[in-house]
RNA sequence: GCGCCGGUGCCCGAGCGGCCCAAGGGAACGGCCUGCAAAGCCGUACAGUCGCGGGUUCAAAUCCCGCCCGGCGCUCCA
């Protein structure tokens, strides 16, 4: 049984399902105004990797993401370029889709745009006007918030408390009833995109969108609603409001990542460079598996720390996979139709049940990795068993395997290479170790790395 | 200030009342293997203790209290 923390009743409980083998999850997308960073990838990170291992334990997952494109910095930043906000969300949604695909993140089967779903919103809106729960003035139609029952449940908070913190903030808006109230329709203003409304033209506030998209595409009930921490309040607490204050059945279970830290400090300004996903991309080709690996070896729930090291750890960790399936290539055992390892498996699987426990459940691979190669040495029958094992416990967290010039010696796949690799086998069977090693060391220049095995020399790139 | 979450070896990080003199990865060191390496395997040192100080318990890294440090949040509008 999957078990997982639950943000609203503060602990780790089992993750329901409303139909018997599905999950219905919804994970708060982008705004795309801006190059994605860190944050975006861990945020994204976290939801693939739990919507791979609940896939892996065979259930089917139903994984939307909406796309906001309609929203205050994308009106900033139209503005600013002096183009359409459309354009400006078309560009970015590009620029966050290409960087999502390089980290290997699968895309959710539905990413709902705001702006494709205003009529159903407007629709939300006026249910909520309708039974009292909302009201419209001159800046816009605003919830009332103290109509809801357990309005803070999520954030853990009374409505004194949030309302204390509202009014320690300068301007409180007085056309409101209630400094907590929010805005469900803000009132048209001069050079922003608008659409009518019975409350007259305007846009959607930003927490409607969500209810809407995942009411309309999930359905009242759904099991699971995500996103990074910083969201519990006020989108994800304002998003709940909305549907309990409409009568709707909303999620069953709340899931939030933590932060991330970049060397010590929250992610900011002053570490420029390293902030944004295609920079760290850039910065080396292995890294977007390098920075899965890093995510995976911290808990999702976890502040977790960044920085060049870590990625230089895990580029490093992520060559024991490697190797272990060049050693099995070379060694020609069979991994087409292999068991899976009955330990490995059950430690796994009960790692990942609960919590969605990646780091050991990362352990747990790199043992098997280190029992795999034991068994590889040793010409053991069990190898076969243990490398498939390894590989697929990988695959369950999203790790790709890249043993990168698989093949030995004279078909790895780079003629040029191919033909120095053999050169210096000649060279060794002749005993000419000054020209084998002048060899290896041009091979070392261009990056290749060759290790020798039983079965002959094993090339890769380095 | 208020609320929530953290502080574990050289680094990253599991563990959350006894199985912990604390997993896993990286870095280090020794051995095996190798012509020498690389990779791999085996082993060792690093945590005499898990931010600090009290307390509860037969038993605490794990629970309670206080303090210090870090992080996130504290609406809408600008």
């Amino acid at each position: 049984m999957i078990r997982l923390y639950d943000t609203l009743t503060g602990d780790v409980r089992p993750l329901a399902q409303r139909d018997e083998g599905k999950v219905s999850l919804y994970a708060c997308g982008p705004t795309v105004y801006d190059h994605p960073h860190l944050g975006h990838a861990r945020q994204a990170m976290t939801y693939d990797v739990m919507r791979r291992y609940f896939e892996w334990r065979g259930l089917a997952v139903h994984h939307v993401a909406n796309v906001t494109d309609i929203d205050d910095k994308i009106i900033a930043r139209a503005q600013a370029e002096n183009t359409t906000e459309s354009a400006v969300a078309t560009e970015w949604k590009q620029v966050y889709d290409d960087v999502m695909d390089a980290l290997d993140i699968l895309r959710p089967h539905d990413r709902p745009h705001a702006t494709e779903y205003v009529e159903e919103m407007v629709e939300f809106i006026q249910t909520l006007i309708d039974n009292g729960s909302a009201y419209a003035n001159d800046s816009g139609v605003y919830l009332r918030v103290h109509t809801v029952d357990g309005y803070g449940d999520l954030v853990h908070r009374s409505l004194d408390d949030l309302r204390e913190g509202a009014g320690a903030r300068v301007e409180v808006d007085d056309t409101k009833e209630d400094p907590l109230d929010f805005a469900l329709w803000k009132a048209a203003k001069p050079g922003e995109p608008t659409w009518p409304s019975p409350w007259g033209d305007g846009r959607p506030g930003w927490h409607i969108e969500c209810v809407a998209m995942s009411l309309g595409i999930l359905g009242d009930g759904f099991d699971l609603h995500g996103g990074g921490n910083d969201l519990v309040f006020p989108h994800h607490t304002n998003e709940r409001a909305e549907a309990i204050a409409a009568g709707r059945d909303f999620a069953q279970h709340w899931a939030h990542n933590a932060m991330l830290n970049i060397s010590g400090e929250k992610m900011s300004k002053s570490l420029g460079n390293f902030t944004t996903i295609q920079t760290l991309l850039d910065e080396h080709p292995d890294n977007a598996r390098a920075l899965r690996l890093a995510l995976l070896q911290t808990h999702y729930r976890k502040v977790m720390e960044l920085n060049p090291d870590v990625m230089a750890q895990s580029r490093e960790g992520l060559k024991r996979l490697d190797a272990m399936v060049r050693k099995a290539s070379g060694a020609d055992v069979p991994l087409d139709g292999a068991e899976r390892d009955a330990t490995a498996i059950a430690a796994f699987t009960a790692a990942m049940d609960d919590d969605l426990g990646t780091p050991e459940g990362v352990a747990t691979m790199f043992e098997t990795i280190r029992r795999a190669n034991a068994a590889l040495d040793a010409g053991d029958d069990a190898a076969a068993m243990l490398v498939a094992t390894a590989i697929d416990l990988a695959g369950a967290m999203g790790l790709s395997v890249e043993p990168d010039g698989l093949g030995s010696g004279g078909d790895g796949g780079d003629p040029e290479i191919d033909a120095l690799v053999s050169a210096r086998t000649e060279a060794r069977a002749s005993k000419d170790f000054a020209e084998a090693d002048r060899i290896r060391d041009e091979l070392t220049a261009r990056g290749i790395v060759v290790e020798d095995t039983p079965n002959g020399p094993v090339w890769h790139r380095g």
